[in-house]
DNA sequence: TTGAAAGCGCTAACAT
DNA sequence: ATGTTAGCGCTTTCAA
C-alpha cells in the first residue's frame, strides 16, 4: 500500500496525505480527519526508503565500537541510544573489533549516506586513519580520541584519572606499584600510563623492575595471566593498578590463587567502574568513568554538528570518580 | 557526486555505471577499467538511499533486545552480527527495555521497510501481542517464543535445563532447594520454573515454605536484597538455584554477608554461563546456553524465511549444559 | 487549503 | 556490450 492508494480512498491528492502524515498545519480539520480515517483504516504507513531518497537523511546513526560485549561500551551506547531515540534517530551498531579495515568498512555507511553522522570508540591510531578520508562527513569521537585533530569529542580525562588512583595507593603507604595496562593502540592506555608514571614521579618513586606489564585483551584470563607473571618477579608488589575492571579482577584472582590477600598483602585498583566491580569479594575500588553520560554527550554532539556543520569542533572531558570499596 | 556524473566523466550510461558498481559480467574489460578509474579517482560510492528505494531492500536487520548493557544478550547480539555480516547485512539495534510500547514503536520500521527482517529477544507475552499484527514480515524470536504460534523461533529447552541444574543438586543431597526466579513474563521464567518443579518431584520433595522467590529484574542487587529475604525464613535453604548468574551471584553475596559458606551451607547455581560466573570466588556453577549460537542460528533462521517466505515456520532447540564449578 | 508535477539517485527491463 | 528509459514512493515547490 502507497501514498497514492491512500489518496485515491481518501479522495485528495498523494500531497495532502504526505501533509497530514508529517503534520503540515495548512490541511482543513475535515479533510485531514478524512485522510487519518483511511491510513488507520487501512493501516498505512510511509515507506520510508522511500522517503530517506526524498528527504536526504535516514535519520540512523552509526555506532562503532571495539567490542560490544564488553559492559563498559555497552553502557555508553545505552546513553547514545538514549538521546538518539529522543530526536527521532536511531542506531546502526557496528562491532568493529577495533580493527581498521572492518571501521572502513563500516564508514561507508556514512559515505554512501545510509547513515547520517556517526559515534566512533575506536583507538585514536585508527581513528587518524579515517579523519583524513572522511571529508566533510559529520562523525564524533568518543572516549578515544585525537586532542589535536579535527573530529569533535568527548571523553575523560585519563591520566589525572590514573594519577588519582596511584596516588591513593601512595597515599595508603604502598611503594610497589604495579600497572597492568592493554594495548597501547588506544590513547586511553598510553595516557593512563602517563598518569601513573606522573603520580609516582611526584611521590619520588620510580617504578621497580618489572612493574608494566601488558596485555593484549581485557579478558579476566589476561588479566590473571598476566598478573600470575608479575608475581614471578624478583620484587612482588604491594599494589596494582590495572586500566580496566576485569583486568583488574583476573588479577585478584592470580593473587588469590598465590596464596595473597587483597587489599593485606596486595592492594588492587581497577578502572572503569562496570557493575562487576560491585560484584566481587572483596568489592573492587576503582575509577568510575561516567559511561553513559559519556554516550549522552557524544550523541548529543553529534547531533549539533550535524545541525551546524560550520561549528567549530569542541573537545570535551567529564569528571571521572574514584570509588572506594574493598579492594584497596 | 552522482551515478550520472560519473557516467558522464566516464563517457558511458548510468546503466554502464550501474553494472560495474555491482559487478554484472556484461562489461568489456577496457569500459570497466574506464569506469573504475573515475570512480576512484572521484571517490564515488552509490547513494544507499536510492538503492535501497529502487531495489527495495535496505539490508538492515532489525534487533530487538530487553537490555543490551546484559552480557547475556550481548553476545547473541555477536552471533547475529556475526552471520548478518557475513552475508551484507548490518543490524539496526534496539533496546526495548522489554516493554510493549517501546517493541511496537520499533516494529514500525519493519512495517515502514526500513529493515528487511528482525529478530525478537523480547518475553514471549509481548511477542504474542505483535505476532497477531504483523501481517507477512518477517521475523524470528529468539530464546523467548511462543511454541505453538506462527512465528519460527531458537532456543533452548529450559525446563530440561532447570531440571538438569535442580536434579544435580538433589544428587549431591540437596534437599530444602530454594528458586530465585524473574519476571514471568518471561517464558524461560515460567519454563525454568517448571523445571524446577519437575525435578523436585521427580525426588519425591516439594518445596519448602518460602522456597520460591520472585525478583523484579536481573541485577546483582535484586539477587541479594531476595536471597537475603530468603534467608529470614524458618527454614534455611541448602542450596540455591537462580534463573541467571548475576542473581545467583547475587544470592552469593547475601549468603557471605550472613556469614554462611558456599558450597558447604548453601549450594548455588545459576544460569547463562556469562564470563561474569568464572570470575567470582567461588566460581559459579551454572547451566550454559550457547549463547553466540543461538544467535547464529536465529539470523542464520531469518535469512531463510527471507529468501522464501512460504517456508512453514520452524523451530530449533539448542543444547544447554550444566557447567560444574566450584559453587555447588 | 489543495493539487499537479518534478525529481531524489539508483536499477533493471528492454532495445539496439 | 551498451544505451534509453521507466519508475521505486515519497516530499516539495509552484500554481491555483
Amino acid at each position: 500500500m502507497s501514498i497514492d492508494e491512500v489518496a485515491r480512498k481518501a479522495g485528495v491528492s498523494t500531497a495532502t496525505v504526505s501533509r497530514v502524515m508529517n503534520g503540515s498545519p495548512s490541511v482543513k480539520a475535515s479533510t485531514r480527519a478524512r485522510v487519518e480515517a483511511v491510513i488507520s483504516q487501512e493501516g498505512y504507513s510511509a515507506n520510508r526508503l522511500a522517503r530517506n531518497l526524498r528527504t536526504a537523511e535516514s535519520r540512523l546513526l552509526l555506532t562503532m565500537v571495539p567490542d560490544f560485549s564488553n559492559p563498559f561500551y555497552a553502557e555508553i551506547v545505552k546513553g547514545i541510544d538514549s538521546v538518539a531515540r529522543k530526536n527521532g534517530y536511531h542506531l546502526l551498531l557496528c562491532d568493529t573489533g577495533a580493527s581498521l579495515t572492518a571501521e572502513r568498512t563500516y564508514f561507508d555507511m556514512l559515505r554512501t549516506r545510509l547513515a547520517d553522522g556517526a559515534i566512533c570508540l575506536d583507538p585514536d591510531s585508527t581513528q587518524r586513519a579515517m579523519a583524513s578520508e572522511t571529508g566533510k562527513l559529520q562523525w564524533v569521537a568518543c572516549c578515544e580520541f585525537d586532542p589535536k585533530g579535527p573530529v569533535p569529542y568527548v571523553g575523560i580525562n585519563n591520566a589525572k584519572a590514573a594519577q588519582d588512583a596511584v596516588r591513593y595507593l601512595v597515599q595508603r603507604g604502598r611503594r610497589n606499584i604495579a600497572f597492568i595496562n592493554s594495548d597501547e593502540r588506544f590513547l586511553y592506555a598510553r595516557q593512563r600510563k602517563d598518569g601513573y608514571m606522573a603520580a609516582l614521579a611526584q611521590a619520588g618513586l620510580t617504578p621497580f623492575e618489572g612493574a608494566i606489564v601488558k596485555t593484549e585483551g581485557l579478558t579476566f584470563d589476561d588479566g590473571r595471566r598476566v598478573a600470575t607473571r608479575l608475581l614471578a618477579n624478583p620484587t612482588r608488589p604491594d599494589a596494582i593498578f590495572a586500566v580496566s575492571d576485569t583486568l583488574a579482577i583476573g588479577a585478584m584472582q592470580a593473587l588469590h590463587e598465590a596464596g595473597l590477600r587483597v587489599p593485606e598483602d596486595v592492594a588492587v585498583i581497577g578502572f572503569d567502574n562496570v557493575p562487576l566491580a560491585a560484584m566481587v569479594q572483596p568489592a573492587l575500588t576503582t575509577i568510575a568513568q561516567p559511561m553513559f553520560r559519556l554516550g549522552e554527550n557524544a550523541a548529543l554532539l553529534l547531533l549539533e554538528r550535524m545541525r551546524d556543520p560550520g561549528m567549530p569542533p569542541v573537545g570535551t572531558l567529564l569528571d571521572h570518580e574514584l570509588i572506594i570499596r574493598g579492594s584497596a
